[in-house]
DNA sequence: TTAGGGTTAG
């Protein structure tokens, strides 16, 4: 049976695996030859996670408990995996709490699930924590830990993880971890380390190599840049190198921060025509985001009338935003509309409106926004600082610093 | 037969 069940959760049929899960358990005590062990309720939580379903995974994990498996690293690293994946982070934490032992593959699944879950400060006191316990990190560990310095803008982390790997004796940098490196000088400023890397790797480099280049230098501004490493990597120079969809997310993002409508026009057709990638909608809030920064708030919205796919919040506030900015007040009030009806009690696109409304000097308007905020949910802002590689942050309302003490050189 | 890799709009 085991071996069905693997394939079923090879090809993400998971609603067949659970369905020869049920019957099999229904079965159990009727045979002498139950076969159900560790590896069949590993696959069965591999599938859960899959389905990221909260009630699935808390079944199984009552069976494991039951069937006395809950000892076997294997098992419970897959739970781990499978709280983290259905943003279950505590019940993850406490899986791994109770680990008698643990090595590199469950810390490493317990810091992947702070980065996953929006915690990359928790992610990087984990990964001081392990190393504290003297557990060895590896590529993938490494790999994680860089990707929460990038979340964070950590530079000095960032440094000192790749000067770790760099000097340690026997450390393979495989491809992903390179990627991750350029990833992370890119997103924490130096955009010069990054391209040194992206240098260096030559002819190794690989679609998310590009990618992560051409990403970094959209965001450094740096948009004519961004743009011939799209068309050298499009040459026939680098071999066969085929852009993906995240790639034309650079792509659009440097056309937005250099104000290349036409440009950005032409990459979006090019998607789907030279390269049969259909955009999903970041790909379309790029549009948006481009035509708003040039100040043709009404092609954006005509753009999202036009959209193939329902615009979601993000990309309707971004015409908001615009619109507030502008000063296109009645354009503005048509977006707030929409927004309202697609994601209601968001304080943010109030707080947008009325200050247009106060801009604008319609006062009236700007109490009435105001008198309906009263009832809106409040997210505090939060922000953060790097100080000698350990991270502090700050909520704004809020006059405790959270002080995480994350200092990597240990 | 068994667990982990992270380039994504604002």
């Amino acid at each position: 049976m085991n071996e069905i069940l693997k394939g079923h959760v090879k090809s993400k049929s998971t609603n067949k695996a659970l369905l020869l899960f049920r019957n099999t358990w229904r079965r159990r005590g009727r045979r002498d030859d139950c076969s159900i062990d560790s590896y069949t309720v590993l696959f069965v939580l591999k599938a859960c996670m899959i389905r990221s379903c909260e009630e699935e995974i808390k079944h199984v994990h009552a069976l494991v408990l039951k069937l006395g498996f809950h000892c076997i690293v294997f098992v419970q690293t897959m739970l781990v995996n499978s709280y983290s994946g259905a943003r279950l982070v505590k019940d993850a934490h406490k899986v791994f709490d109770e680990m008698p032992e643990r090595n590199v593959v469950c810390w490493t699944g317990l810091i992947s699930a702070y980065v996953d879950n929006g915690r990359p400060d928790r992610a990087l006191k984990l990964f001081r924590e392990m190393q504290m316990e003297n557990v060895e990190a590896d590529s993938v560990t490494v790999t994680v830990a860089l990707c929460a310095c990038a979340d964070l803008g950590a530079l000095e982390m960032g440094e000192w993880i790749h000067s770790y790997v760099r000097c340690k004796r026997g450390f393979k940098m495989d491809l992903q971890l390179k990627n991750a490196v350029i990833n992370m000088y890119a997103k924490c400023g130096d955009i010069g380390a990054a391209r040194r890397m992206f240098d260096e790797l030559g002819r190794s480099r690989n679609v998310t190599t590009w990618t992560s280049m051409i990403v970094g230098h959209a965001l450094h501004g740096q948009a004519e840049e961004a743009l011939r490493l799209f068309e050298e990597m499009r040459s026939r120079k680098h071999g066969v190198m085929v852009p993906n969809d995240v790639t034309y997310i650079g792509v659009l993002m440097a056309c937005s921060h250099a104000g290349l409508v036409e440009e950005g026009r032409r990459y979006l057709e090019s998607m789907s025509k030279e390269c049969g990638l259909s955009p999903r909608m970041a790909h379309y809030g790029c549009m948006v985001d481009l035509l708003c920064r040039r100040g043709q708030l009404n092609d954006a919205y005509q753009f999202v009338v036009d959209m193939p796919i329902r615009a979601n919040a993000v990309v309707l506030r971004t015409l908001l935003s615009a619109c507030s900015l502008q000063g296109n007040i009645a354009l503005g009030a048509k977006v707030r509309r929409q927004l309202l009806e697609t994601e209601p009690d968001h304080a943010s696109d109030n707080v947008i409106m009325s200050n247009a409304y106060a801009a604008a000097g319609m006062w009236d308007a700007k109490e009435m926004v105001r008198a309906q905020m009263k009832h809106a949910r409040k997210v505090p802002g939060c922000s953060s600082i790097e100080l000698k590689s350990s991270v502090h942050k700050f909520i704004s309302g809020d006059s405790r610093r959270q002080a995480l003490r994350n200092s990597a050189r240990s």
